[in-house]
DNA sequence: ATCCCCATGTAATTTGTTACATGATTGA
DNA sequence: TCAATCATGTAACAAATTACATGGGGAT
């Protein structure tokens, strides 16, 4: 499931130019997925060479024609074999994480901006999610609730799993520990602690 | 924070040759970043070659030479400046969840097979995350601690989340959709419906 | 017998990101 | 006047995945 395929998807619901495209992801899929014009473009322009989509070109006053793909009856059948063969991986690939892991290595100053920053994040996304929804008639497909309700849940543990938790990366070190490192200077001796090990 | 910056983190940690990198990250960092050997003994090599990490072989009987990376208080300096300035992403790539966006098109049976694997992915998780927290002691660093737990949390709340609202997307058409429809199949009505749009 | 663990790497391919290139219209 | 919205695309670059290539030792 590539961007390729997944703007074949979206135009199962109704034809739409690459700028809009790129819309509908980012109003729909941006907690989960992303997808720049460099990708779209070109996936576009794919698809119509494969005969999955037909494209018609809508003539426009001080700016570039607008291309407007619809899928075609192909382009349904093969949208419809892949969703039903791939297997749909899910992949997280969080630096914030990595940078987490390394938190004692880190000035407070530093580690207290990137929660931080994580968290102002997650909040955005749970405000982006609460926006959409208040478009949503009885239309709405179960399929774009589900979605939108599993993005919600995750940012919401995770934004409430780094408040509650925060403390245990920015607390003092704790006695035990410092008595067993040499450095009086509570930011050096973390750095201390782990470089002696290597 | 690519992978070769990562592989310069865990050897803060101690020497390691890329095989034992490899089972590093897998252990620690499986739920959240993934790195295979095409990755990591091309990094390697580079940090090598930047004399961020030296490099010392230890000849082994029947397998080839066993190649030790340890890091330069270059290497040192260089990733804690890292870990200091650049901004740590948070990105998830989910084909699970676009697909389960299109579930109106999708086989009832193929639908449930994609939710019961992802259920037996997330478990496998906590699984393991609960393994290598078992193996914890006092020494532990918070940092470890902190990202478990995120993982943890993350999995058992996506877990939970399809438990409670995958009827949602296996339910029957409500009747105010299905009378809106032309066909008595209900598995060809929901993808006619959605199809006519286009 | 067969599979998994150990242990290294390269090369081709796939995929996506970022920067570049253009330019009118509208609202603050 | 400045930023945002609309609208297209290409080209260079970065990064990781996959497949290939090799091969002994130990457990079931």
């Amino acid at each position: 499931m590539d961007v390729r395929t997944l703007c074949l998807g979206m135009l199962f619901h109704g034809e739409a130019c690459g700028y809009e495209l790129k819309k509908r992801f980012e109003e729909l899929f941006s907690h989960f997925y992303s997808a720049g014009y460099g990708s779209i473009y070109p996936a576009l322009a794919d698809l119509a060479d494969a005969g999955l989509v037909t494209c018609r070109a809508v003539p426009q006053e001080g700016r570039p024609d607008r291309k407007i793909y619809r899928i075609t009856a192909a382009g349904r059948r093969q949208f419809l074999a892949v969703l039903h063969t791939a297997q749909p991986r899910h992949k997280l690939r969080s630096e914030f994480l990595a940078t987490m892991y390394f938190a004692e290595l880190m000035d407070p100053q530093r580690l207290a901006a990137v929660l931080e920053e994580r968290l102002h994040g997650l909040r955005e996304a749970e405000r982006h999610i609460e926006r959409i929804r208040s478009d949503w008639t009885d239309e709405t497909p179960a399929g774009a609730r589900f979605v939108a309700g599993f993005g919600a849940a995750l940012a919401k543990v995770a934004a409430d799993y780094i408040e509650t938790h925060r403390h245990l990366l920015t607390a003092a070190e704790p006695e035990s520990r410092r008595s067993a490192g040499d450095a009086s200077n509570p930011r050096r001796a973390r750095i201390n602690v782990i470089g002696n090990r290597a």
